[in-house]
DNA sequence: GTGAAAGCGCTAACAA
DNA sequence: TTGTTAGCGCTTTCAC
């Protein structure tokens, strides 16, 4: 029933040539080679059903696999992103390894040499920046991508949203909404781009409106960092309408069931927004107001970059460093508010 | 800075002793060996920081790389599964390449050959069950480990949850709250266990209380068929109160926006209920009766099945094939009801 | 345009 | 207990 593994070598007798010639045909079929041994090897392959053993590629250099390492594989963004790089990999005949460091900069040290041992053709991931001298090192061997959270380093490609700007625009938004003061919860900024810039731009749209900024910080799964923010809503919304704008939508997770606890009418006394598009956004009553990030575009676009380089399409350090892809404001449509 | 890639060789050479016996103490440690060479390699190995090459390793045979295929790794079940299996590889040493296969019978063989060609250890994989003849074929080979979807094929396991006993109670469960009717919706059967277990189990409740069932057949992504839902609750929900339960989380996320525009009142008019336990569950107000997957168990189980194989503890056809991890009925606390 | 042959780093007989 | 050796399947000089 199952026929036992079929080698280059057989490829090569029952096609007449030599191993060399196949092996040439696989690689590099374009080049110089007879049209009519390229058809002859051609045919072999087809009725042999014949695939390169990969172990043995490897050995020789080429994996045709790639690892995406994320801080945690379920959070949405990174599923979102990990599912594109996926299918684009699977496109090209790549494979993908998928590893998570839950924030852990010396777990994320031993992934990375891990994944250099297994000889992974390229790395995609979302580095908390603890081992980018690892990184820049590495970079000049293969391609290696970074998404999310942007780092500067030599030979290595970002591909990230526009943070700040979606930031100040999701702010601005609720300013115009009417809200007269805007909570913006968010983790430590632990000098993580998206944390600092998602920061910048709410700081920079309240300052533009001569608003005091209302920051809070707060840890996930910690319900008494979370209760510490409702405190704060409580001790200083006196002026409202106000709105609360929570940095990612995990934070917001957590945090709703808490803001529908303090009763008070949404949107008309309270505004509720936050970065990312949760799946649940349309369930809540009324919709959220959220940015939506380009996940899909992120991870095609990671993908992509490593495989240009793979292909040696183009040069490590001439291209500029970053990508960057918009995120989209999604706005609570104001009809639905009056309406339902 | 980077050192060259030190080889068996090298440590070979260092610690005055064949390349074969460096083998040995990695493969077999424990075996016959003196203690002085053991200790004597284990210096070398340390101070040169070797780390065998997985690639050639990997041509020999044992490539420290499992396969986990399902239908679409960001689905919620998935995820949690794909997430504890990987946490249970890691640790010990393995890897692990995702890949999903859309529901498409013909996308999962070409997935599994490719899997295969690539010499992957053993796989785990949510199957549509129309290539089960190639999983017993492999399954004499390699660890094989269905999960979620259930399938009886010689010398494959499988890991699931109890889907016709957490339907019954989930389905009881309603009626004990007092609904009338309870609206069953699903996707197609198509011969999965699944949805044909949870469908099971909803019948068998609804027979015990001599209550007619009312089934709904609907397709994600297609607003019609979701719309057919609606129209079917409007026309035959006369009898208040009746519930809607769907058969995943899934198509809750879909329906639930549409529930809410009913406008009737949760939970005293309308139970809503699913299989699964969305993430947003505590969004919603009043929570929402669900059953808990122990998904985290399953990708345990799983794994660890996978491993077990792999050291060759077990027998492959003398375990039972079946590996049942219950499912929790979450009920909505029915103080919250009345208290907020 | 094609073939012969030398490895890639490791494992596993088979000897000693 | 340890060493010698023959590959695993493929890529890649270097000849022809």
């Amino acid at each position: 029933m199952s026929e036992k593994k079929v080698t280059i070598k057989d490829v090569a007798r029952e096609a007449g040539v030599s191993i060399a010639t196949v092996s040439r045909y696989l690689n590099n079929s374009y080049s110089s080679m007879s049209e009519e041994t390229k058809i002859r090897i051609q045919d072999v392959i087809q009725r042999l059903n014949y695939h390169p053993n990969i172990m043995a590629q490897a050995l020789k250099g080429q994996s045709r696999t790639i690892a995406v390492v994320v801080v945690n594989m379920s959070y949405p963004f990174c599923v979102s992103v990990i599912r594109s790089i996926s299918e684009v990999l699977d496109e090209a005949g790549y494979s993908l390894l998928v590893c998570e460091t839950g924030e852990n900069a010396e777990k994320e040290l031993t992934l990375i040499r891990s994944l250099v041992a297994r000889g992974v053709d390229g790395i995609i991931l979302q580095t908390n920046g603890q081992n980018n001298d690892l990184l820049q090192e590495l970079a000049e061997t293969m391609p290696i991508v970074l998404v999310d959270r942007h780092f500067d380093i030599t030979g290595v490609k970002n591909v990230i949203t526009n943070n700040e700007e979606a930031s100040y625009q999701l702010t601005e938004a609720l300013f115009k909404e009417g809200y007269r003061r805007i909570f913006f919860i968010s983790e430590e900024l632990n000098g993580l781009s998206t944390r600092t810039q998602r920061y910048a731009g709410y700081q920079q749209a309240c300052a533009k409106r001569g608003v005091e900024p209302a920051v809070c910080w707060m840890e996930r799964r910690k319900t008494d960092t979370c209760q510490a923010v409702l405190n704060l809503l409580k001790q200083e919304s006196g002026e409202q309408p106000f709105a609360v704008y929570t940095a990612n939508g995990l934070l917001m997770m957590e945090l709703y069931p808490l803001l529908q606890g303090l009763s008070l009418r949404v949107p008309e006394q309270m505004g509720v927004a936050t970065f990312d598009e949760p799946d649940w956004a349309n369930i809540t009553q009324p919709r959220m107001t959220c940015v939506r990030q380009p996940t899909h575009e992120i991870g095609q676009l990671a993908a992509n970059t490593v495989l240009e380089r793979l292909r040696g399409d183009i040069k490590p350090h001439l291209q500029p460093s970053v990508q960057m892809i918009p995120s989209v404001l999604v706005l609570a449509p104001a009809t639905e508010r009056t309406a339902k």
